[in-house]
DNA sequence: CTGAAAGCGCTAACAG
DNA sequence: CTGTTAGCGCTTTCAG
């Protein structure tokens, strides 16, 4: 059990006292080459290890980012967390967890957990539930570093690092039609989600800058789930005028389209193309292989924490928090077989 | 700004003194009911938050457990971190995590980071290129508590959760043989690893049983990709008595076999059986559905914790490593379409 | 019931 | 170059 070795001990060891080995462990200039090569000599004979917690307490720092993620179990924020926590890593930095299983309440408790931890920032996802922002607004009261990733709230003027779905969602429309399909329609997903409308913004626009028409027949009003996929498809395929093409929301979505069209024997992308947004693994091994466009997730996982990063150094007690810092990484089109007719 | 505010803060305020102010916080007897309550009220009004650091470094215990996991952006690790995560908040635990990117180096370096954060705890997965399990013995030596889920290494008298890979891949095979398939092949793991040499001897387990004999020729020795799942196959055809199902190691080797076999117009599952192991998410989506089986990521994540609280509140400096505490959780058929040619 | 004092392990300021 | 002292914020003796 051997009673956990601390500077003390060190110091007992050498007849030294305990300022002049912390000293010599941290070297620090005003000490002699030779008592730092005893000490840490003994250091490491004496298997010490320094305790960050006192360490902490003393500096007023933990080197500890605390993130938020809706879930752990959730592909997407998985990727992103590898992400951060490699490069946090890198930077003399842990991770602290906490999942707010989308619920703003669990999120108000990780937050309040994180400021007694004295984390030195914070890393978040919104809560898909979160309406109210108040706890985050303490944070950044407190003067505490914090950036969004993926779910920002773009009006409270708090760094982020999002992809861009905008662009991302005209990319997909536009490359539907240079595929030559005639009518193109959209899976939408929750509005009060920035995310979301901006997909959708991003279909119009390409259907508009192309001269197609915008009609509400063809975008239908779902959420992200398999079903509501299966149920788009239901929808547009009884409109007298029913689209041979179909940019979904998000992956799971564009599933359950392909589901519902396979059951109906339509050939997808000869009579109908499809395309999700996330490219999730699955999208890859299903048949057809399922076109998408790629978040870039442990890019941003690295972006995050780099901003983060800056943020603590820069501010040391006073972050200036300014919209400047929003960063938006550039969507990856991965077009498989779900909507090329052409070559 | 505001500084930070403490309890010396709130006794200045109230005329108190900082011991009376934390024994009312606490709930401590030996206060009047009356001060208890002004003081919860002023800590209240002031937005106290009481600091965890310094807390900690009184108290000798921080609520924080380490996780060490190969990697975030495994499917499988997010799932289980999933379920530590949400039990460990219940019981007022936080979760530092920690990737070794299956090195051993890293896993090192994880471990000496968490020994000097002063975790509660440790839960780990080993790295599949350690081999070496000195730093796992050091933290067992300090009398932290240990507890591996998954890649455990049984030989260290270190608890563990696990599940029952022989068992799992029995269940497996059996089935295949109860859908009437007459000679059963197996798709292997690196056989430096446990869980992989299990699902082996469940496999052969499985056809003896059943007076079915066990063929070197059917066992192919690959790793876990979907292009060996594919060689497996190559391989499998070319023999003068070929099989006519296939049990894999885990899911993406199972998919590769899939795509092999499409690709050369085998009918799946009427003219070859295929079953995997682990439940990825893609399976359910890939035509046709693959058979797996569910290692209970969530539950196992939840277990896991569970032990070791067990360890944290029984030992208290001195935990008692008994080869005793081994969960081992029942696997899961899944069976789907790859391998159910009856009923 | 409350106050004074000490200490968890570390480092920075000030002396020597 | 090294030692002494003090203090980060908290809780827990021990007195009063």
């Amino acid at each position: 059990m051997s009673h956990k070795v601390t500077i003390a001990d060190i110091a007992r060891e050498l007849n030294l006292t305990g300022a002049t080995v912390s000293r010599a462990l941290n070297n620090r200039k005003g000490t002699s080459e030779d008592t730092r090569k005893l000490v840490q000599a003994a250091a490491e004979r004496m298997n010490y290890h320094r305790d960050r917690i006192a360490y902490s307490l003393r500096a007023g720092r933990t080197n500890i980012i605390g993130v938020i993620i809706p879930s752990a179990e959730i592909n997407f924020f998985g990727s992103v967390i590898h992400g951060i926590e490699n490069m946090a890593n890198n930077h003399g930095y842990n991770v602290l967890i906490y999942q707010s299983n989308e619920l703003p309440e669990f999120e108000q408790k990780g937050i309040s957990t994180f400021l007694g931890s004295r984390v030195d920032g914070i890393l978040a996802s919104v809560a898909k539930e979160t309406t109210n922002f108040r706890h985050y607004l303490e944070i950044k009261e407190r003067g505490l570093p914090l950036v969004f990733f993926d779910r920002a709230n773009d009006s409270l003027n708090i760094p982020s690092v999002v992809v861009d779905d905008y662009k991302g969602a005209y990319y997909a429309t536009e490359h539907l039609i240079h595929q030559g399909y005639q009518r193109i329609a959209h899976i939408a997903g929750q509005q009060h989600l920035k995310i979301f409308r901006d997909r959708l913004e991003g279909y119009k626009a390409a259907l508009s800058a192309n001269n197609m028409s915008i009609e509400d027949d063809l975008i239908y009003n779902g959420n992200v789930s398999i079903e509501a996929g299966r149920q788009a498809i239901r929808h547009f395929l009884e409109l007298s005028n029913p689209p041979d093409a179909v940019f979904a929301v998000e992956d799971f979505s564009a599933l359950g389209a392909i589901k519902e069209l396979k059951d109906r024997q339509i050939i997808i992308p000869a009579d109908f193309g499809v395309v999700g947004f996330a490219n999730e693994a699955f999208g890859e091994h299903i048949t057809p292989s399922l076109s998408s466009i790629d978040q870039q997730t442990v890019q941003m996982g690295k972006e995050a924490f780099k901003l983060l990063l800056e943020l603590i150094e820069e501010g040391k007690g006073a972050v200036k928090y300014n919209t400047k810092s929003k960063i938006i990484l550039e969507p990856v089109p991965v077009f498989r077989q779900s909507s090329q007719r052409r070559g």
